[in-house]
DNA sequence: TCTGGGGTCCTAGGACCC
DNA sequence: TCTGGGGTCCTAGGACCC
């Protein structure tokens, strides 16, 4: 199959190697060298790995328990997380990036796509533009990262893999600029695993279909792929052969859900402690709900007792509250998170971990909200308010108007009926809605 | 009470990513 | 003794409406 490009998209994918390691190291450069791993909350288990670490054979998520062994004979080191510190440095690199093309995207805290093919003229070869995009970020930020180089989004994190794992690419490999037979040779050495979007389950999958490589999957129809898979896996194959069906998200999309939760350190058996958690997460969650000018219609709370206890008496449970109207308010939404609490809260049990999340996301709408506030505020005195409820109670007879909430925030609705009618409208066409 | 197709909305759960 | 905290998308199935 052949790569070479003559026209159209090209995208670099930049990723700093081992993120949260090299971010310790810029600031402590005695950890150069030597194994490291970052840890998670509570410092439970390990959540990054130097290069150093990962030739010992640490995994991804292993309990920091377990790893004490490896202290002992390899002085391997062990640093909480420090998230404040890593957003930072991202943001440094993310302007550096930001030089080499205008048109970037921010895939994740030590990723991003670059989309660079309008940049062709100012360099000799992208190699070379990626080795300028390596060296300059490193020079400015003390961070390493890998380029990789390709047509789709897909096929430039199998090149980043490749630019990672072959040291004689000298970190940067540009799929297109490579000879097309070397490049099957090389794609029939990577595990399918590898491919962005196949993960554990469909790896084992594929590999009972007989499809064990990159290249077998590459070699594979889309539509075949799809009599098996969901059309995620279509695109993916689609991606792979060349043919670019994800775009570049430039502004991050507000987010669609945003959970605040942890694992306790010690085991919590008592309302109280819970509720006091809790109310950090709702507050927590607000922020950013707020942050990204947004409200929320739906929010749920959870709980969990320690799973990796089996001897323990196992309960989790989780309720989900549909708020009277989408607020981002923080006692709203503590108050509702605190009933919630107290519907699922059983004695007796050793609780591990609980949370909240907050859904049904939606732009915070001024004249949505300025709605709802005056009914509640002002106790239905408002005027406004009462004349739209007077046209409904005209319409459709006394006491069978209702408020009412349904779905999404854009699908809040005044809500009429009777025996014999219903009648729904959104808030905004109301008054259109009364006048016919 | 039974008959029936088509559409939307919602939820839960699975799979993936970092 | 000690085991992360976020997110996304898709699908299936049920409720409900016309």
């Amino acid at each position: 199959m052949n790569m070479q490009r003559t026209s159209g998209a090209l995208y670099a994918l930049v990723d700093c190697n081992n993120y949260y390691c090299s971010c310790e190291r810029v600031f402590n450069p005695r950890l150069e060298g030597r194994p490291l791993v970052v840890l998670s909350n509570n410092d439970g288990c390990a959540v990054a790995r130097s290069q150093e670490a990962k030739d010992l054979g640490v995994k991804m998520g292993t309990p920091w328990f377990q790893l004490q062994d490896l202290v002992r004979q390899h002085r391997l080191v062990g640093l909480s997380s420090n998230y404040t510190l890593y957003g930072d440095m991202s943001a440094r690199v993310v302007q550096v990036l930001s030089q080499f093309s205008p048109d970037y995207e921010v895939y994740s805290i030590d990723e991003s796509f670059l989309q660079v093919d309008q940049m062709r003229l100012l360099w000799p070869s992208f190699t070379a533009m990626g080795k300028a995009i390596r060296m300059r970020v490193r020079q400015w930020t003390g961070i390493p990262v890998c380029v990789g180089l390709a047509p789709t989004r897909t096929l430039a994190k199998l090149a980043n893999h490749i630019a990672k794992k072959n040291p004689q690419f000298g970190g940067v490999f540009d799929l297109t600029a490579y000879p097309s037979v070397d490049l099957d040779i090389l794609l029939s050495s990577i595990d399918v695993g590898e491919v962005w979007g196949v993960g554990r389950r469909i790896a084992e999958k594929l590999h009972g279909m007989g499809i064990h490589t990159v290249q077998d999957l590459r070699r594979t129809s889309p539509k075949t792929i799809r009599a098996h898979f969901s059309v995620v896996m279509e695109r993916t194959v689609t991606e792979l052969q060349g043919n670019p069906c994800m775009d570049l998200e430039e502004v991050a999309p507000a987010k669609k859900q945003i959970i605040s939760s942890k694992s306790f350190g010690a085991s919590v058996a008592t309302q109280e402690e819970l509720m006091e958690a809790l109310a950090t997460y709702v507050s927590r969650a607000a922020e950013k709900l707020r942050a990204q000018h947004s409200v929320c219609g739906v929010l749920q709370v959870f709980i969990h007792t320690n799973q990796f206890r089996p001897d323990d008496p196992q309960y989790s449970n989780a309720v989900t509250i549909p708020l009277p109207y989408p607020t981002s308010d923080t006692r709203k939404l503590a108050s509702a998170a605190a009933m919630g609490l107290r519907a699922i809260f059983r004695n007796g049990f050793l609780y591990k971990k609980c949370g909240v999340m907050l859904l049904d996301i939606s732009p915070a709408g001024t004249i949505q909200r300025s709605l709802f506030d005056a009914v509640e505020e002002n106790a239905m005195h408002s005027a406004a308010i009462m004349s739209v409820l007077d046209g409904l109670n005209t319409r459709f007879g006394r006491d069978t108007v209702k408020v009412a909430a349904a779905g999404t925030a854009q699908r809040w609705i005044a809500r009429a009926e009777n025996k014999s009618q219903c009648f729904t409208t959104r808030w905004t066409e109301l008054p259109k809605a009364i006048a016919n």
